[in-house]
DNA sequence: CTGAAAGCGCTAACAA
DNA sequence: TTGTTAGCGCTTTCAG
C-alpha cells in the first residue's frame, strides 16, 4: 500500500491517533520518557499509519541534517571507489547518509558542490581535494561543520586529515628497483600541485640521492597529457629510462597502454613500479608490482575522525598517517615472487 | 570569513539590510518580478552578508528536496562507479545532488536504505536492485517518488527502466566463441536471481541451441562460491570446459585467478570471453575479450528518465534498453585482432 | 508589485 | 511525566 507522499501521515496524526499531545508522540520518536502505555499506543498508531519521520522537518529544527557530503575528484579510480565505499558503511552505521560529489579534479567545481552542499546543512564533509597547495574551501564551511580531507592533505588548514606513507611508499619502491641495478629510473606522475604528487615525488628523490644516482622525474600538469608520444620523448628519449616508478594509478594505465603502443612491454622490456593497487595488476603478464594504500582504511578512518568531531570530541586537528605496503610480484623485475 | 552556522544569515535578515519584506526578497531568490532596484538591494544585501538559502527550509516547504537517492549493489564494481559518475553528473546539471547508498546485494540492506532515503525526502531514486525476481520495494515508495532501475529490470513492476541487451550480448558472444571451433563452452555466472544473470544465460543457451549443441552452464549462488576448487570441480573435471564465458566483472576475476592457481591461462590454455569491460582487460595476456556495456550511458540515462519524470513527463513506464558491444581482442582465441 | 501572516513537520522551552 | 506554544527558514495565499 502506497504512501502519498502529499498526505504522509505527520507526527500529528500519529498523535490525534494515539490520542496523546505532538509532544508526547515526539518524545516517542525520541525514546524519550513517557508513560509505558503511551508508549504503546503512539508505537501502534506509528505501525498502523506507516508513519516515517520527515528528516527535513527535524534537521530544519535541530540545525542539523543527518547527511555529511563527501567530494572525490574521480570516481572511477578504484581507490576512490573503495574509500567511498567504506565511507559509507561508516556513515550508515552512525544514522547517517552521505551526499557524493566529484569534482572531476577541478577546484571551482569542487567549490561550488561544496556550497550546494553546505546549503543542504551536510553536518560535515570528507573531502579528496582538488589542490592542495592552499586551504581552498574552508572559508565555505559554516562554523560547526567540519571538514576532514583524505588522501590529500591541505596547505594552511588545520582540518583533520587522513593521508598514507606517500614518501616512504616511492622511497621504498625507488630502493627496491635500485636493488634491482637500475639506474635511470624515472618518475612519471600527474597534477604536481598535489600533495600526493608532491609526496611521492620526495620519497623517489630521497632514495635516488641516497644511492647517489640523479633523479628522472618527469611530470605533467594533467593526466590527458600523458600521450604515448609524451612517454617516448620524455621519458625515453631524454630521460632514457630503464624503469619506471609511476606515481599513481592514471599514470599506470596511461604508461602500461603508452608502453605498449611503443612496442614495449612494462615490466619486461622496461621494469615497472606503481604506486595504487587494484584487481587484475597482478594478473597482467608481467604481475605489477606496486605499492598498495589501504584504501577502504583511509576512507573508514576519514569517516571515523569525522563522527568523532560530530560527537564533539577533541579541538586539535589531526593527522592520521596509514602505512602504504610495497607488494612486489614481477614487473619490478622480481620474478615469481609472488 | 567563515560563516557561523548557528547563525548564518537567514533570508530575513537579507530583506532587513536591503530594506524590504521578507517576501520580496523571497521572490529576488526564486526569480520571480520584482522592481528592479529592489532586485539590486537584495542582491547586494545577499552578497554582504554571504547568504545562502537553507535547501531544508526550502524543501520543508516546498515538499521536495532536490536530492534523489541512487543504490548500487556493489561500488567497486567498475560498471557501478561508472554509472555513478554519470548520474552525479547529470543530477547537478539539474541542481540535484545525490545520496548515495549501497546495498551490498542485499535485498533487505537495500530496503532499509530506501526508508531511510524516503525518510530524507528524496525527490527521486535510481537503483540497481539487489534482488530482481520480484519488485521488493516500490511498496515503499510515497507516491509521487518515482524510482528508475537500472542494469537489473524488475518483475511485475511498472517503474521505468534502462538495461542493456544482455541477452543479445551473449549471444552473440557464444556464438563467436562457437565460431573459434569451440565447443564445450562453459558460461559462469553468480546470483541467479539476477534479471541480468538469466538473461545473460538465456542469450548464451540460444546460442548454443542454435549450433545445436548442449549449454553447460555452471552458476553460484553467491560469488564468495567460486573458487579455484570450484572450478575444476565443476567447470572443468564435470563439463570438460573447453572455453569460457564469464558472466559478469566480479566472475572474470575470479575466474582469471582461479584459472591461474589451476596452471592455466586464461585465453591461451582456455579461451575466455568475459561480460563487462574494464580498464586493463585490454592489457592482459592474451588481451581479454568483452561484451562491453555503455555504463556512462546507462547512468546517463537513468538520471534522464528520472528527471523527465519528475518534471512531471508521461505516465506510461519506459524501457530503455542500450547496445552492448562485443569487442574481440585475444583471449576468446583471435589472435592480434586489435 | 509588495507586505502581513499563516504554515510545512518537527523539537524544545516553559508551564501545568 | 505531559500539554501548550513558539518557532527553525522558507514559500505563499491573500489583501493592499
Amino acid at each position: 500500500m502506497a504512501i502519498w507522499k502529499s498526505q504522509a501521515p505527520t507526527l500529528l496524526d500519529v498523535a490525534r491517533l494515539a490520542d496523546v499531545s505532538l509532544k508526547t508522540a515526539s518524545r516517542v520518536l525520541n525514546n524519550a520518557r513517557v508513560n509505558e502505555d503511551k508508549v504503546i499506543r503512539v508505537k501502534a498508531a506509528m505501525e498502523r499509519l506507516g508513519y516515517r519521520p520527515n528528516e527535513l522537518a527535524r534537521g530544519l529544527k535541530a540545525q542539523r541534517s543527518a547527511a555529511i557530503g563527501m567530494i572525490v575528484p574521480n570516481l572511477s579510480d578504484p581507490f576512490t571507489a573503495n574509500a567511498v565505499n567504506a565511507v559509507q558503511e561508516v556513515a550508515r552505521a552512525n544514522g547517517f547518509v552521505v551526499i557524493l560529489a566529484s569534482s572531476g579534479g577541478d577546484v571551482d567545481v569542487e567549490r561550488s558542490e561544496i556550497v550546494s552542499l553546505v546549503g543542504r546543512q551536510i553536518d560535515g564533509l570528507i573531502v579528496a581535494p582538488a589542490d592542495s597547495r592552499k586551504d581552498s574551501f574552508s572559508d565555505l564551511l559554516p562554523n560547526g561543520v567540519h571538514a576532514v580531507t583524505f588522501d590529500q592533505q591541505l596547505r594552511n588548514a588545520d582540518l583533520d586529515s587522513v593521508t598514507v606513507t606517500n614518501r616512504r611508499g616511492t622511497r621504498e619502491a625507488t630502493a627496491h628497483l635500485l636493488g634491482h641495478g637500475l639506474k635511470r629510473i624515472v618518475a612519471i606522475g600527474a597534477r604536481p600541485h598535489l600533495y600526493t604528487c608532491r609526496e611521492r615525488v620526495a620519497g623517489y628523490r630521497a632514495a635516488m640521492k641516497a644511492a647517489g644516482i640523479e633523479p628522472r622525474v618527469c611530470l605533467v600538469d594533467h593526466e590527458g597529457m600523458l600521450t604515448p608520444a609524451w612517454l617516448k620523448d620524455q621519458v625515453f628519449d631524454l630521460q632514457q629510462a630503464d624503469a619506471i616508478l609511476s606515481l599513481n594509478w592514471v599514470c599506470t594505465i596511461l604508461s602500461l597502454r603508452g608502453l605498449r603502443e611503443l612496442g614495449k612491454t612494462a615490466g619486461r622490456d622496461v621494469p615497472m613500479l606503481s604506486f595504487d593497487d587494484f584487481d587484475l595488476a597482478d594478473m597482467l603478464t608481467p604481475a605489477l608490482s606496486v605499492v598498495k594504500q589501504p584504501a577502504e582504511m583511509l576512507g573508514r578512518e576519514a569517516a571515523t575522525l569525522l563522527f568523532e568531531r560530530l560527537k564533539g570530541g577533541r579541538v586539535e586537528p589531526r593527522t592520521l598517517v596509514l602505512p602504504t605496503s610495497l607488494i612486489l610480484r614481477e614487473s619490478c623485475g622480481c620474478r615469481s615472487l609472488s
